[in-house]
This record gives structure tokens, sequence and C-alpha cells, in this order.
DNA sequence: CATGATGTACGACGGCTCGTAGAACTTCTA
DNA sequence: TAGAAGTTCTACGAGCCGTCGTACATCATG
């Protein structure tokens, strides 16, 4: 289990372009998206395998222009990182705990929202226990 | 400011020792608990070094055998490695909220009772426009 | 005081990741 | 059929990390 966390500059640049895109992406055009580096186009292409190898991305190669969208949201992504992160502490209840105390307000509040709609199980699923 | 997050596996364990430690430990002291993996005692003095360009440990060298601690608790450094984690999201708060869904209960109680902790010791009290 | 034991400093090497891209080969398409 | 547009493969240089060896400094002791 490779940790899918490792990402570099670039790597991030065309996830963030894949991210923000809202369908399916072809090399040219993640190019064309991040035509101010001033990058090669294979250059692009490269980047876009690897991503694909380690799992981030999706390629659709029935095309000649082969497509690309990612395997998992960026929230969904960030939100692995954060699992990740807390799997480094000893004891992940302080770390949380002191987590929660670095967050900004708002995010305070996002969190405890989060947490409240956890408690009341989905409405409209049945029942769980309790 | 390098990101601090970045640790190999002899770094990780060479950290996890020094932050079991309950005293600083010196460079024999740290190589001792990682017997198990017969380093060079040379190998481990060089991650020590390493850690400490990285921040990440501290060395009193006022003694012949220098001795090193952490600059920083565990559960500070995972906060700082949670924090990086979510800087990667677009939607701070999403983020938040999603990775909320992703926690064990045990760790939405601690999650929440440090939430509830946060509010009380506040003295401005701004109006509630919510 | 001479010597070995114990320590530190510095430099290195090999493997792996990432940015970067050229060369070669494959299809479309006008 | 020739050129445009794509993909695959290979590669190089920098940087990080595990791993040490060597050189030099210092301490304890016979």
């Amino acid at each position: 289990m490779t940790l899918v966390t490792r990402l570099g500059d670039l790597e991030r640049a065309v996830m963030d372009t894949v991210w923000a895109a809202p369908a399916a992406l072809s090399g040219r055009d993640v190019a064309d998206a991040l035509s101010g580096r001033g990058l090669a186009y294979t250059t692009v292409l490269t980047v876009l395998s690897r991503l694909e190898n380690k799992g981030l991305l999706q390629r659709d190669a029935s095309a000649r222009a082969h497509t690309y969208t990612a395997t998992a949201s960026r929230t969904d992504h960030v939100s692995v990182l954060l699992q990740q992160a807390l799997g480094q502490a000893a004891d992940r209840q302080a770390a949380l705990q002191h987590f929660a105390r670095t967050v900004s307000p708002a995010e305070a509040r996002a969190l405890r929202q989060a947490l409240d709609a956890l408690d009341e199980p989905d409405p409209t699923a049945p029942d769980s226990r309790t």
C-alpha cells in the first residue's frame, strides 16, 4: 500500500486542473490549462500517466485522444490525507482534540455541524441501532 | 519553510524513539533503541542530524555525547500534518465535514468535546447574526 | 603521558521520485 | 499519401533518504 500522499508540484497542478474540470480532460486540455508553465506536451502526458499509475486518475482510451478523470473527488482525497496524517499519532483522539483547537472558528462550526449530522442517522434510511 | 511533512521510515522510527523517551536521548540511546535494525552507529547520528536540520529535533551539545529532544510533541506534529493536509483542499470546510464522517464514533466524541471546550473561554460575545 | 574507547563531522554512494522532454511509432484526415 | 496529432518509451538531472566509512576530537586510565 503505497501512500498516495506524495505529489509533486506539477502533479498537484495537474490534479487541480482535472478536479476543476466538469468533464474528462484530454492531455491537450490539461496542457492548455497549464500553458502558463511553458511545458512540453509530452511532459504533461508523462505526468498524467504517472498519476494514473498512482491510482489518482482514470484513463479512457476509447478515443484516439485519451481522456482522464479523477478516481476520487478532491474532498475525498483530502480526507485520505487527513486520515494518513492522523495515522501518525500515538493517540488519535488526543491528536484530534489538539487539532480542533487549531482550526478557524468557521471551520470549527462546520466541523461541529458535520458531527451533529452524524448523530441523527440518515433521515431517509430505515433505522440503525440505538 | 520546507514542508516538514516528509519523513522517511528511519527518520520516523527515530522520531518515535525520541517522542517515546521521557528525557533527552544521546545518539547511543537511539542507536540502542533501534538495535533491531542492525544499523551502523553513524547512520543513526546522520539521521539525527538531518532531523535537527529539519527542525524536528533540538540538540544539546553541552556534554560530549550530544543529546536530542523533540522540538514539538508528537501531537503537535500531527496537528501540523493535519493542517497541511487540509491545506490541499479547495474548500476547507467541506473537507472537514467530509473528514468528520470518516472518524470513529469515539473520535467523533473526542472531537466534539474539544470543540465544545473551545467555546467557553470566549469573552467577546459578538452578536449571532447567523 | 600514551592509548584505546567513544564521539562528532563530513562526504559519498545507490535507489527512488519528480520535472522535463526528445525520439519513435501509430493513426486520423484533408 | 503526407502531414498533423497522439501515444509510448527511454532518459537525464536534481533532491531526498538510508546507509556508512573515514578523519578528527576528546576522555579515561594504566
